[in-house]
RNA sequence: AGUCCCGUAGCUCAGUUGGUUAGAGCACUACACUGAUAAUGUAGGGGUCCGCAGUUCAACUCUGCGCGGGACUACCA
């Protein structure tokens, strides 16, 4: 019997498009390809052309976000950079010219560390430009390693030619764009409270402070109030405020005492004193003062707004302030207040002058007018201030307290907050004589941008209504210097757009390196005489720049300086980051660029979530639960990456595990066998002889490419919104459905049996032909590594998959006729399951079908014009009309029976023994084939 | 600790202004096919919509309080 089946020949898939996608061996030849092809550089060429021609549709640019350049790429920059390169090719399908310039970060703190780390005890002795060197020199490293981590993703864009913000150019636009933020009048000068670590003698930024636990000595300290001043208040004399604190030697510094205005105050008796407390703490007041108390009334704290107290032991006169951020959670409630030493301190109450008593080795100076405690280190005054309260009958109450307390990372010393003078960009000023200050216009900016999701408009526009001015400098070494000059004399700037442009113009030559070995008499303007003193000497500032003005200008500058992207580019770009960015780079990039040019860089921010693990949580070494890109670059490779990448809501954060990727990657195979399929159908497929002309059509075919064509149009309108996890669940819904599930098993019979030139075969081949580079188009922002790789399968398929155009077209369904076959096909497929449990049939063929139909539906399904044995792949149907009442439910209803006639051995239907001869068994379709075959 | 965001099948996601029996794809199970074959088709099972309380004729949907997770800001007198 076997060979009698195998007399017939059929026609059956073929294609050298392999099953097995083999990605992490065959994407890493292919991206070898892509840049020997410089395929980047084409498509963009073809879509300038197009432009040139009048066919394209203009610029639609993504502006990188530049990662920081310190360490291997993990999921997080996967995420981003795959997403970025999703909205650069639909945009390119799309018609646009979208040159991808990326970018990098690379002065600052981090590599600063990691160098020094790396040369120990030689730092000291290195003279600056030879350890910025060095910093040059790791940086490029990393560069080099993320660049072919990120290639290796399928990501395409100018990687010759990134820009890189210690590139001496760009280092050199920045130092010009800083001197135009002080024309347009947003930098000043002014006091700030900073982390001040004494054993190295700086400010410490965030990352440098480290937390450990100290004990400290607790103090609960009276400060009295003038009997006059209390009577005026109605208070009890004699009376005292109490405050607590953990740091008694800010204790001299003491400048106000702060309350919360609306929470409540008890004045109590304790002994023959009178305190206010905050009413939660009563308790734990009594009992550190181991006295009864007796409360005498209860006022809120706005009561005491107009209240002065006299220092413990210093001849001064001080206010109570109101304050917000007073808790009652420990102390009395009452603040103690140093604007010196505190960052609530100074905000609150810096008008009152700072006094400046500790020097920057953490001792008292003179200036604290107290023999005893003049040189001494702040720690070791701690002893020394207690004892003068217990002295003086000043100190309620003491205790050890351990607590989590910064310190210094490097010397390991315990910080102390002191107020330094430091460079900021000013939030409130007006700038250039517009009327409006730079939190207006930055607000502004926020209104007119698209937030995608819209929440974030709400988020960057809380933090920049709420936000300080911008602290600026840093007193580091690897970043761009703050080009002005300092007098010798008093410190005073001296700030000009002369020395400005010299030092922009050495930096262009020799980088960042070419400020400390500028020789000052060259810089120094002739006539240059300080401001303050009068004093003629100078030198240079060693103070440098916020990395964050270094990325936050990286739109002008790339506008100005990378060769793909021009001036009028600037101010539409999108901008695609994770969410953190709305306090970093949307941030910085909007006020930077505001203040230094007036209008900001982008017009569209698209933000997405963090990548944590399959239970959800933040991945870690500790909690051994770290996915990289490498590893699955090794196992599975890089388009299976990009789909999870497009089957992930980003709007939120997302998650990543073996299991899910394995999710995927079965979802690729479903997408590839789908196409794999539609390329067997076009064996020997000849563009010239076998196109079948749209009108020739059949209706099926016309019925499957409008429902392309619905599909082309949703997943085009999910690519230009972001919407990437739309678009691949549309398409892999439309392979399983649409395609594998209705088209696919229908039109076997007809590719596999019909005579290799019937019009069905050939209109079915033709729309089989336009699905397949269809939905490689469709495919392609996603399965990049993929999308190609079918494109050099598909018959006279020309040119590069992305330079193609998504595909269009007015979809002309008749929804009504169809929806009705499919819903009796449903119907079928569930009436042939107990047939088949019950072994009296195998394949659908092997049935006949009796369809009760109400008499309203009898012209739809005439309406198909196809032959619905085909369509329901049955071996024959019956119509019966049904008369007298209508039939219930959807119109229809089915018998099934199994079809008993011959079956014929080359098609498998049961409409067999139509043909003569030694082919009797055939059924006619196939008799006619194969007699043909024969003739011919 | 504060602010903001999130919590629907094993997984990834839909779920219109509150309104019948909460959906899809994948995974799983079974069956069929052996002419998409390390494929393919069909059917089926599976959900206290994080929990509790409230508003309402009616809550996955609105409110409050918890729990869990994340981002940001702090660590504080």
């Amino acid at each position: 019997m076997s060979d009698l089946k195998k007399k017939y020949s059929v026609f059956l898939p073929r294609t050298a498009f392999p099953m097995k996608a083999d990605l992490p061996q065959r994407e890493p030849k292919r991206l070898e390809r892509w840049k020997a092809d410089r395929l980047y550089e084409r498509i963009e060429a073809k879509r300038r052309s197009d432009n040139a021609a009048g066919t394209g549709r203009g610029r639609r640019i993504l502006h990188d976000g530049p990662p920081y350049a310190n360490g291997a790429i993990h999921m997080g920059h996967a995420l981003n950079k795959i997403l970025k390169d999703i909205v650069v090719k639909s945009l390119w399908l799309d018609g646009y010219e979208s040159p991808y310039v990326p970018g990098w970060d690379c002065h600052g703190l981090p590599i600063e560390h990691a160098v020094e780390k790396d040369l120990g005890p030689k730092r000291r002795e290195m003279p600056r430009s030879e350890f910025l060197a060095k910093c040059r020199a790791y940086a490029q490293k990393w560069i080099d390693a993320q660049r072919t981590g990120f290639q290796r993703l399928g990501v395409l864009g100018a990687w010759d030619q990134p820009y890189v913000t210690m590139n001496p150019i760009y280092e050199a636009s920045v130092v010009r764009l800083f001197a135009r933020l002080f024309e347009s009048g947003a930098v000043t000068r002014k006091l700030k409270v900073v982390h001040w670590s004494y054993g190295a003698r700086t400010a410490l930024a965030e990352a440098e402070v480290e937390y450990a636990d100290r004990t400290s000595s607790a103090v609960t300290v009276a400060f009295p109030v003038k009997d006059e001043d209390a009577r005026k208040l109605g208070l009890p004399i004699p009376f005292y405020l109490p405050i607590w604190t953990t740091t008694p030697w800010t204790l001299p510094s003491n400048l106000a005492i702060a309350m919360h205005p609306d929470m409540e105050y008890a004045i109590v008796q304790a002994g023959d004193r009178y305190y206010a407390v905050v009413v939660p703490l009563l308790d734990d007041f009594q009992k550190k003062l181991g006295v009864a108390l007796h409360i005498k009334e209860i006022r809120k704290g706005i009561a005491f707004q107009t209240l002065k107290y006299r220092h413990a032991w210093i001849d001064r006169e001080s206010p109570v302030l109101l304050a917000d951020y007073v808790t009652a959670d420990a102390g009395t409630g009452l603040v103690h207040t140093s604007p010196d030493h505190g960052v609530d301190d100074f905000n609150l109450a810096h008008h009152l002058g700072l006094l400046e008593l500790v020097g920057p080795d953490g001792r008292f100076t003179a200036a604290v007018n107290d023999p005893e405690l003049e040189g001494k280190n702040v720690f070791a005054a701690n002893p020394l201030v207690v004892a003068r309260l217990q002295s003086i009958g000043a100190l309620l109450h003491e205790e050890q307290l351990t607590h989590s307390y910064p310190h210094c990372w490097r010397t390991k010393t315990p910080i102390l907050f002191r107020a330094t003078e430091q460079w900021f960009i000013t939030m409130d000023d007006e700038l250039f004589h517009t009327g409006k200050s730079l939190r207006e216009l930055g607000l502004e900016g926020v209104e007119a941008t698209q937030w995608v999701p819209p929440q974030g408009r709400n988020r960057i526009h809380a933090m920049i209504s709420g936000r300080p001015d911008w602290c600026i400098s840093r007193q580091r070494a690897w970043g761009t210097p703050i080009t002005v000059l300092r007098c010798s004399e008093c410190g005073e700037p001296l700030v000009c757009p002369e020395i400005f442009e010299k030092a922009a113009a050495a930096i262009e030559q020799e980088g960042i390196e070419a400020w400390a070995d500028l020789p000052l008499a060259q810089l120094t303007p002739a006539d240059a005489k300080c401001a303050k003193c009068g004093s003629t000497a100078f030198q240079k500032e060693t103070d440098i720049l916020d990395v964050w003005i270094d990325s936050g200008v990286s739109g002008v500058v790339a506008s100005a300086t990378s060769p793909e992207l021009r001036k009028e580019d600037y101010g539409k770009y999108i901008y695609l980051e994770g969410s953190d960015q709305h306090r970093g780079w949307f941030h910085s990039s909007l006020l930077f660029s505001l203040a230094a040019t007036g209008e900001k860089p982008y017009n569209t921010v698209v933000t997405h979530g963090f990548v944590l693990d399959g239970k959800g949580q933040k991945m870690s070494k500790s909690l051994g639960n770290v996915i990289t890109p490498e590893e699955i670059m090794k196992t599975l490779g890089a388009d299976i990456l990009r789909l999870w990448t497009a089957s992930v809501d980003i709007s939120e954060d997302v998650r990543i595990s073996k299991d899910i990727l394995e999710r995927n990657a079965d979802a690729y195979r479903k997408i590839r066998n789908t196409l794999r399929f539609l390329l067997g159908a076009l064996a020997d497929f000849d563009s010239a002889k076998d196109v079948a002309p749209e009108a020739q059509w059949s209706p099926l075919d016309r019925w499957v490419w409008s429902a392309f064509l619905n599909l082309a149009k949703e997943v085009r309108e999910a690519y230009l919104a972001f919407d990437f996890l739309k678009a691949t669940q549309a398409i892999l819904s439309f392979c399983q459905l649409e395609l594998s599930g209705r088209y696919f098993e229908i039109i076997k019979d007809r590719l596999y049996c019909d005579r290799l030139d019937s019009p069905r075969r050939r209109s079915c081949r033709t729309v089989c032909l336009a699905l397949a580079k269809g939905m490689t188009i469709l495919v392609a922002p996603v399965l990049s590594f993929t999308a190609d790789e079918i494109w050099e399968h598909l018959p006279g398929a020309e040119g590069h998959v992305f330079e193609q155009r998504f595909p269009a077209g007015e979809s002309r369904a008749e929804p009504s006729s169809w929806s009705l076959l499919w819903r009796i096909k449903e119907a079928l497929n569930r009436s042939l399951e107990p047939m088949r449990a019950a072994k009296e049939i195998g394949t659908s063929l092997d049935t006949k079908v009796s369809i009760s139909l109400s008499p309203e539906l009898r012209p739809l399904l005439a309406s198909l014009q196809e032959t619905l044995e085909d369509l329901l792949v049955v071996s024959s149907v019956d119509i019966l009309i049904a008369g007298g009442s209508p039939l219930a439910g959807d119109g229809f209803e089915l018998q099934v029976d199994p079809h008993v006639g011959i079956k014929c051995p080359r098609c498998w239907n049961h409409r067999g023994g139509a043909g003569a001869g030694e082919h009797a068994d055939l059924c006619l379709r196939c008799s006619e084939v194969v007699q043909a075959g024969v003739e011919a």
